[in-house]
RNA sequence: GGUCCGGUCGUCUAGCGGUUAGGAUGCCGCCCUUUCACGGCGGAGGUCGCGGGUUCGAAUCCCGUCCGGACUACCA
């Protein structure tokens, strides 16, 4: 029997990044084994449905590459693929039909204050604290009738098994054990009429030949109710695999106080798909030796359920950082000038830094944009240089900055220290004299100039002129070679630049 | 409170009865070098949560204990 497994998200905000992880592992699994990934939408609370969401999670997806082969936009002979539109067709009031009538389902009309009160009393009696069958779980048909008639509103609940041990085999952690007397009967169809999802899920997962439920650790406890609904149906069992959950720093469960959490936000913030993936399939799975740098058909290669691990993981913003800049520097320089193009032109970018309250970024992005239109193939030259020297593509924005203005921002420092000395004066007027009479100059062309100043003036430390140049053309004491700076540059904006520093900087004349 | 899950360097992890407990990240140092970064090399960091067993031998198996987490909705 092939592989079937389903990514099921609610279509409740934009996708958490522990969410797509589970997405990951799922496609990762439906791929190795050559089975069918299938997304399906659980719209069944209205309530908490947020117009968009669903267009954030087949965003989320798609950045990735994470491919589905059956379900939302891609339909499949299994469709309808949204859980709103399957209760239109009558699919779960057919099945909840089939449990009422055979016993394993009941009416039940509490209200909601009786609800409260009842776990109020469990909790200050010590008890398990659920519905355990309240008055209505072996209420006549008479009362039930009656309650009806009276139009009170009802719900639907399951009637789970007294006095039974309920087992369950998950993939990761084996066999687990309840005493079915702690396991207290959900609500399967709501007042609404809408089903829950342990009976939307479960309904849809044996319609659609789900073969292994793979989920986050968070379900293991509704796990038993799961599975008796199964058993109820006299349905054949999925393999249930619970995957352990992505932990903030602080060791709870990742969420928005912890930072970034949502998938796209990594995308706005300048992370690469390739990174991020790599990154999140190794929190929670490992292929079981020393290697860690893999692309998606590599983890696709790799991924099996053995690998999958069962204590959680802390997720490690460093480690994902510097994943990126190592994807950044292994990208070829053409592709990456067009990731940096595409990213600086997203609006999304900017929302993003702005919502940072990092105004400075969105400008020094705001600023590549710009250049890019105006000369684009100057602006990849710069990348080419800052490539090896940043970690995500929105530090290309300051990295590059100082190509990009038209006079640099001068570093105090840089400028007290370099050109407080006596040789400078007469070193970047030279270099002026040199850009005014010509036109063009190479990196050879710039460095044999460099060392051959040195050389003639009886420098034999290039740093005392390498640094006095560097600050007067960028402003700062790091970056790029000199030499690739200075051709990248040309001999037009140096000398602005020159002028500039000897105008207003150099403090010492000859 | 109850139920369930988990526990190897700060972090991600390898390990499946015999290893000086390996790798990665982060940190520190050295090298490369005009700076930064990249890269290379090296270092510090773990009595494998703790206590008992089983065994010639335990991170690996068993029991207990502690700590952490998830769930405890007519949310998913």
């Amino acid at each position: 029997m092939s592989v079937r497994v389903r990514y099921a998200p609610s279509p409740t905000g934009s996708p958490h990044v522990g969410n797509i992880r589970d997405a990951l592992f799922k496609f990762l699994f439906a791929k190795h084994h050559n089975g069918t990934n299938i997304v399906r939408i659980e719209d069944t609370d209205r309530t908490r449905y947020i117009p968009g969401s669903e267009q954030d999670i087949f965003n989320s997806l798609r950045w990735l590459g994470i491919e589905w082969q059956e379900g939302m936009e891609v339909g499949g002979p299994f469709g309808p693929y949204r859980q709103s539109e399957r209760k239109e067709l009558g699919i779960y009031d057919k099945h909840i039909q089939v449990l009422l009538d055979s016993g394993y389902a009941y009416w039940a009309f509490d209200t909601t204050e009786e609800l409260t009160e009842m776990r109020e009393f469990q909790q200050v009696n010590k008890q398990p604290i659920g519905y355990f069958g309240g008055m209505w779980r072996d209420a006549s048909s008479d009362a039930v009738e009656k309650a009806k008639q009276a139009g009170k509103p009802g719900v639907i609940r399951l009637k789970v098994p007294r006095n039974e041990e309920i087992v369950i085999q998950d993939v990761i952690r084996g066999r687990i054990a309840w005493d079915s007397n702690n396991v207290d009967d959900p609500v399967l169809i709501k007042a609404d009429g809408m089903p829950t999802y342990h009976f939307a899920s479960m309904v849809d997962d044996h319609l659609m030949e789900i073969t292994h439920i793979i989920r986050g650790e968070e379900w293991i406890s509704s796990a038993p109710k799961h599975a008796c609904l199964f058993d109820a149906f006299g349905w054949s069992r999925p393999i249930f695999v619970h995957c352990p959950v992505i932990k903030g720093k602080d060791g709870s469960k990742l969420s928005k106080r912890h930072g970034d959490t949502k998938c796209l936000d990594f995308r706005s913030a300048g992370f690469l798909p390739e990174a991020m993936v790599n990154f999140i399939s190794l929190i929670g799975w490992a292929p079981g030796g020393d290697k860690e740098l893999m692309s998606m058909d590599e983890l696709v290669e790799a991924f099996d359920l053995d690998g999958l691990q069962p204590s959680p993981g802390v997720f490690d913003m460093e480690k994902l950082t510097w994943m990126n800049g190592h994807y950044i520097r292994q990208k070829d320089i053409s592709v990456l000038t067009k990731d940096v193009l595409h990213y600086v032109k997203s609006d999304d970018t900017y929302d993003y830094w702005n919502n940072q309250d990092n105004a400075a970024r969105a400008d020094e992005l705001k600023r590549m944009r710009e250049s890019f239109e105006k000369d684009a193939p100057y602006v990849d030259e710069t990348i080419l240089l800052e490539q090896e020297r940043v970690q995500t593509l929105a530090e290309f924005g300051s990295a590059c900055e100082f190509f990009l203005v038209e006079i640099p921002n001068m570093d105090q420092k840089a400028v007290d220290k370099w050109f407080t000395k006596p040789h400078v004066p007469q070193l970047l007027n030279g270099l002026l004299e040199k850009v005014n009479s010509t036109s063009e100059m190479d990196k050879d062309a710039c460095e044999s100039w460099v060392r051959n100043y040195a050389a003639e003036n009886g420098i034999e430390k290039m740093g005392m002129v390498v640094h006095p140049i560097r600050v007067a053309l960028t402003g700062k004491t790091v970056g790029p070679g000199l030499f690739e700076l200075m051709s990248v540059l040309g001999t037009e904006r140096m000398k602005v630049r020159l002028q500039n520093a000897l105008q207003n900087f150099v403090t010492v004349s000859n």
